[in-house]
DNA sequence: CCAATTTAGTTTCCATGGAAACTTTATCCT
DNA sequence: AGGATAAAGTTTCCATGGAAACTAAATTGG
């Protein structure tokens, strides 16, 4: 990537002077830390992001020390509620690639919370479940879980919430 | 980067496949492809992520073949909007971490798209602005851009969209 | 004023996750 | 049947981005 305008590279010149005075299009003072985030309000990959990094922040608040990063909590949820599962199925309902989910898998494993079993029918592939102590394991956390949802909430209402998740599966055409 | 690439398929990539009997509401998967997410419906964190991945799409579809990746993206965009601003200004208000920030902004200059300049107040600070092929850059591409916002609206009606981003605002603080 | 602290940015190192190639097994096609 | 092709996972390698240590400069406070 960025092969852009490979015609001829500006060296940064770090000791140059000012420009002069560019002609500043924000309606807002020049004050030097006040950002004017203009047309990236409307762009919705933007917003996304930002939202998510608040969204890992409320992760970690509610489940610090839990062990499990967001993926692999993921990850085991699903498995606890679809015990069976084919490897690739979990890992395509999460979109999550083929090559990363073995390494989560993998982890999950080590940690002893999740089982690896060959299918019977089709000597390729793997279904999952939970170990005993995964089981246990994801028991003891649903209420943490669902308080998570909660306070992934954050401030918004319970009403907008909702709309939000809602326009949320909308948009990424689930259901 | 993240998921991206070949549009290839339609949407439905949770329950990637319908059974030929959907009788409702029975969390029955006979079928060995059916995922049941379950209490992730209602995770803002799981539903971020899977939207994000759809703007990503949505991006790489309009924007393919620029060069740019959304964060360098953003980042010229940005201080085509802010000349002149500190590049700590810039990468806090994109939550961008000073160190990725060090890395991307070398992409842009080394682009020759962008030019760091000393400042003269504080020898410890760098200002960012964009170089004349920055400039032209940014206006060429600036109706793509646009685009692309009514590109990453997917399957969603404005006043749908008006909502979703205003949800997301108010969610991460951006009021 | 000078030492201690803070700040701006960079460098180094590491973890996360994706792409591509590969292995093994299943399916398809004539 | 049997070769071609597709599919399930894994391995290898690489890019992205973060944490922490670091350099240099500005600020604070005694």
């Amino acid at each position: 990537m960025l092969e852009v305008f490979k015609s001829e590279q500006t060296t940064p010149k770090i000791g140059a002077k000012m420009p002069a005075n560019t002609a500043q299009k924000t309606p807002l003072p020049a004050d030097d830390e006040t950002v004017e985030i203009a047309e990236l309000g409307e762009s919705l990959g933007f917003l996304l992001r930002i939202a998510q990094l608040h969204a890992f922040e409320a992760f970690f608040d509610e489940l610090a020390g839990l062990g499990l990063r967001p993926g692999e909590f993921t990850a085991l949820w699903l498995v606890w509620r679809n015990p069976g599962m084919k490897q690739g199925a979990i890992a395509r309902s999460l979109c999550i690639k083929p090559a990363h989910m073995t390494k989560l898998v993998d982890r999950l494993v080590t940690a002893g919370l999740m089982e690896r079993i060959a299918s019977p029918e089709d000597r390729r592939a793997v279904h999952l479940s939970l170990t005993p102590e995964g089981e246990t394991f994801a028991a003891a956390r649903k209420n943490d879980f669902l308080e998570l949802h909660r306070a992934e909430r954050g401030n918004l209402s319970e009403a907008e919430f909702s709309d939000l998740t809602r326009l949320l599966k909308k948009y990424s055409g689930l259901e």
